[in-house]
This record gives C-alpha cells, sequence and structure tokens, in this order.
DNA sequence: GGCTCGGTGGGGAAAAGTGGGGGAAAGTGG
DNA sequence: CCACTTTCCCCCACTTTTCCCCACCGAGCC
C-alpha cells in the first residue's frame, strides 16, 4: 500500500466528531493516529507506522541540541492520540478545531506519509498560487 | 516486461468509467495505480512500481527545500489511488475529467514508466508539430 | 458456426457519511 | 466513599454514493 492520497471534504457534527475517509482507513477497523499541529496552518494525522520514525527524531534532536527542548516539549505537550469509533470517525478537541480555524467542514488531505486536516478556504488559499520556482524540481521527479 | 507502448481511445460511461486498455493490465485482476494530474492537458496513471520512488523523492525534494510544500501538497491533494473492477474499468472522477478536457472518449498512451489519459483533439494539437530542434538526439538514441 | 476475449451499459446490494439518543466512564466536590 | 456533572462512545437509523455483478455486442480465432 502506498501512501495517503487524495482530498475529502467531512462535516463536523455537534460533537466534534469527523468521519475519517474510507480509503485512509488500513486495518479493518478501531485504528489509532497521532494528532498534532505541526504546520501553521493545518493539523496533521500520523498513523503509528510514521510516527515511530519521528519520536525518534524528536528524542535524537534533544539529545544534540538541548536547547531545542522547550520546542519540542510544546509540540508533544499538545499533541494527542485519537481512535476511531466503531463508525470511522475521530474526535477533535474544540481547542485544536479552534488553532486552525476549523469549523462545520473539515478537508482531509492525502500528504504521503501523513493526513493533513484543513479549514477548506485556508487551503485554497495556501495552494492556489504555488511558486513556479520548484516546478522544474517537481516535473524532473516525474518525468 | 518493457514499459507501456501504444495508444487506445475508449469509451468514457455515463459514471465515469473507462475501460483500461487490456495490453496495459500487468497482473491477472483488479490491479490498482495513481492518477495523478502533473501537466497541463493530461492525466497520468503509475502503476505502483513506477510510483513508489516517485513518492520517495517527493519526501526528498520537501525536506531539502520546505519551501516547496504547498507544491507538493496541492499534487498529492488532486492524486488518487484507483483500482480496476472486475471489467478491467477504472474510475475517473468528474474533477479530474473537466481538468484535462475529458469528454466521451478517452485516449491512453503508452508513456513508458506511466500511462497517460489525453482528451483525443488535444493530444492531436499537442503532437502535431514536435519541434525539430531535438530530432538529432532523439535520433541518435536510435543508432 | 461456435468459441473466447475485450469493450460497453445498467440494476441493485453493500458501504460510506451523517445525525441523534442514551448509557458508561471519567472527573469533581462533598 | 458516595453523589453529581460532564464527557465520551456505542448503538441505531437514514441517505447517498460506490462498485459488484450480470448481460450484451462485436471482432477475431479455432
Amino acid at each position: 500500500m502506498s501512501g495517503y492520497l487524495g482530498s475529502f471534504v467531512h462535516q463536523v457534527d455537534a460533537k466534534g466528531r469527523v468521519a475519517l475517509p474510507a480509503s485512509f482507513r488500513r486495518g479493518s477497523e478501531s485504528e489509532s493516529f497521532i494528532l498534532i499541529q505541526v504546520h501553521e496552518d493545518a493539523l496533521s494525522l500520523f498513523p503509528h507506522s510514521s510516527w515511530r520514525p519521528v519520536e525518534e527524531e524528536l528524542r535524537e534532536l534533544i539529545r544534540k541540541q538541548p536547547e531545542a527542548r522547550a520546542g519540542v516539549l510544546a509540540l508533544t505537550a499538545s499533541a494527542l492520540e485519537v481512535s476511531t469509533d466503531k463508525q470511522g470517525r475521530i474526535l477533535i478537541p474544540d481547542r485544536m478545531r479552534e488553532l486552525v480555524g476549523l469549523r462545520r467542514e473539515a478537508l482531509f488531505v492525502g500528504a504521503l506519509n501523513k493526513i493533513e486536516i484543513w479549514d477548506p478556504k485556508r487551503f485554497r488559499d495556501s495552494t492556489e498560487a504555488p511558486d513556479p520556482k520548484f516546478d522544474p524540481f517537481i516535473e524532473s521527479i516525474f518525468a
């Protein structure tokens, strides 16, 4: 199975629940993910297989650069393990939704090793004019 | 087995389904591909064996040039994993067909490591007058 | 002619997405 | 340790979408 791909808009219900897109569910039922805000504008959802190396690298960073400890701690403090319920939904705490401007609609975006969760409008604004400087690099990757 | 070669026109039915040319089917039944818009005028279809290195290089690009993240995210967001049904057809979402002007007919073109899907007319317009500047290079490859 | 294989079309069962009620569990205060 | 509140999550119900399966048609081969 390859990485996460595609984009899907789902409703956030009154209880803060959102259905994880079916194509992002790997195992049969009730899997769990790490929910964390890595970037300014979006939440990230890591399956355990992708999270493990991240965790290793974070510890490695602290070992080599102890001054990075506070920054790493701020990240881990606001991260969270979430599980799908029997209907395949995850619960996103209100606080986290506010951080990235999520309202009634959540856009799930496949980003290879992880899933990003965006407010649809913000995503459009952030990706509508990608920097053409990188086009040659990207083109050559697909050649 | 060598790369994809040849071109085949197939009908897109009312549900958005198109038969994958039989000569592009490798395994026995129900294989899956990555469907993505890499170029302006056509969709690309990667078998998993070709896709894996692409995925690696995309992640490498983001690691080395974080500003490329938005561009790569826009790509993966619009990409999609598609599987053939028991009749050997794939489903192309309406949105993707509009992006490259696909209507009732789809032209499948073998492009070595991947398959490209074109609107027949666009393909004719794009390839009828190739730049002769590169002819010597191409000729020398076959010498 | 009868067979197989590749391509095309449509009906219907199964899955995915959405919403709400209620019981269990966890957190809080006496 | 017991009551009360709040949060969580399981269950059921409903709608929409997906895709599985069957049937047909035509071309080429035995």
